[in-house]
DNA sequence: CTGTTAGCGCCTTCAA
DNA sequence: TTGAAGGCGCTAACAG
């Protein structure tokens, strides 16, 4: 007999019960008298067994317990975004106390060749959280249909049959833009976030702008839209990083007539912006008021605080943790929004 | 038949041709005639069969294409870390490029009244991945021994047949103490990282010192007495952040006969320091030396840069993925010693 | 309360 | 090159 692990049956033996009868005592899914329990438990003590094995309670019960996480773009840049670190961990408790697993699974393949991450495709899951929302024409979703595998949306696009969770974060921008409307700014430019497509850090032109398709950035574009702010340039960052802020602050501000005020899409973008402004000698907010969006704590641009509209993170990975428990009890799909707040920092002043 | 997935048993049917021929067409595992093969994958599309069942194949191989991660302390304080971040980077595209999926498992249960998180005990996973060591008496590494998962260790301490990958911590210590000694620094004290049992920032005693259970901690406190330098003090902290390293820099500098130098075992420990320091008015390096580990970028101190002891942790998290690959084939466990390299940065001079 | 039966979906012999 | 049969480990009905 050797080196096989053992198993329910083994257990049973030794017992000297059924299989079935053994199963209750371990799931107690089931009327079972003690002393089998006690029994069957010695038993298993005895052998060295350590409860069912996963894999085949899986295939039996059709569940895994498994839920994948997509973030999106590759892992080891989502990971240096506090926003997703956020609402990943307030979604890794909520589904940890629901008996469930994070799989994490990258939203760009690792290679380059495929559409999407081989997890995608194969690895068991009984539900998939798209943190980062979804594309038109998103070949992740379109996987994850046809295996059909139920899933829940973080931002959107609002999709038929699939819950989603958002922000009101095109309210929260018009707000914010309302208010650099009445400190007189005329001259705003913007930061967006990506674009959905290809990842670049550059001027957006009208064909590009026609390209866009990803939900948090038309959002917020509109919310500024909405409260009659027409920027004077965008230009879409290659992510949510300082470094990308930097470098489109410096294309933003290093020119002959800029703006009075740059809006970034995200609060490491408006830290970059900042670091460019500091580099080129501006002063804020006297010379360009800068903001941001997600309301992070961010100790290391003191003297600075910076004006963001603040954005509940941990509360959403608690939303999209429900979510997936709503799904799993077959619930009907909901949409849920959270709402967001402006709050006023040092960093943004009427122009000179 | 309304609503049932199709299986591999109705696309065969479709096909006209036995199961274990369609395995063969998805699978290619055995030799197959074009056609055939052609035949299948039309019947698969018609039918909306998207592969094989993770669930029936993991059954079948007795593999599920997982690994457990298990990452010290709770997920919500490890995210934080940028630390276990980019070792978890390193290790999630490692493994990636094996088509293995990371299952993310708090090293802390999520309810306190359990020893381990249920997922430790029941989740499935081919290999589990203690990124941050285990402690003498480890309930995790008990459980996953019970039932038989194979581990991989970052950080000691060395258990037979287990793979372990670690750095050279306690020598990186040590050169580091010998620089500060050459200095001329007689009071040093120690701001390490946590003891292994419950958290706390507090001065350490005798006692505790005896509870020591931690590699880490252990290993780089030796490499300052292999240097000959005894602590003045050492302070344990709750967690490698930043506010810990605040509070233990509080307890060791605001004092009548502070140190001339503190000693954090981690570079988010030292950040704190600095800050304790500018808070008391503490010129650093001239009133008071502050040397961190584990060579981070932390822009946000400057001027200051910090004197640190570097250490390569996107490599230890592709070790840690490739000692995963070597587990799975079946080979010798093997432990791998990374360098570290002392990096002189501003923030170490000699004392007044 | 316990045992019997019947698969969950797949893959790997083995034989044709 | 293809087909038939068996079983991976478990649990849900049902019968006793």
């Amino acid at each position: 007999m050797a080196h096989t692990r053992p198993t329910l049956a083994h257990v049973a033996g030794k017992a000297g019960v059924s299989v079935s009868t053994a199963s209750l005592a371990f799931s107690g899914a089931g009327p079972i008298a003690a002393e089998t329990r006690a029994k069957v438990l010695a038993a298993a003590r005895e052998l060295g067994y350590s409860g069912p094995n996963p894999l085949g309670r899986s295939l039996r019960s059709g569940r895994s317990g498994i839920v994948a996480v997509v973030i999106g773009d590759q892992l080891r840049r989502s990971f240096r975004d506090p926003v997703s670190v956020r609402v990943l961990d307030g979604l890794v408790s909520t589904l940890g106390q629901l008996g469930l697993g994070v799989l994490l699974v990258p939203g760009l393949p690792v290679e380059e060749d495929r559409a999407v991450d081989p997890l995608v495709e194969s690895a068991p899951m009984d539900v998939a959280v798209l943190i980062w929302g979804s594309r038109t024409q998103d070949p992740i979703r379109e996987a994850l249909q046809r295996r059909g595998v139920p899933m829940v949306i973080g931002e959107g696009p609002s999709l038929p049959d699939v819950p989603l969770v958002g922000i009101h974060d095109r309210r929260g921008t018009a707000e914010l833009g309302a208010y650099l409307r009445s400190l007189g700014h005329e001259r705003v430019a913007v930061v967006a976030l990506p674009f959905g497509g290809p990842r670049r850090c550059a001027v957006v032109d009208a064909d590009r702008m026609g390209e866009l398709d990803w939900a948090p950035t038309r959002n917020r574009l509109q919310g500024l839209a909405d409260a009659g702010v027409a920027p004077t340039a965008v230009v879409e960052a290659g992510a949510s990083l300082v470094e990308e802020g930097q470098a489109a602050g410096r294309l933003l501000l290093d020119v002959d007539d800029p703006p009075t005020a740059v809006v970034a899409q995200s609060d490491l973008l408006a830290a970059g912006v900042l670091l460019a402004a500091r580099d080129l000698g501006l002063r804020v907010p006297q010379d360009v008021s800068v903001a941001g969006f997600d309301g992070l704590d961010l100790p290391w641009i003191a003297p600075d605080v910076l004006t963001t509209v603040d954005q509940p993170l941990a509360a959403k990975g608690q939303a999209l943790g429900e979510a997936v428990a709503a799904v799993l009890a077959g619930e009907e799909p909901q949409t849920v929004t959270l709402d967001v707040t402006l709050r006023v920092g040092t960093t943004t002043g009427p122009p000179r």
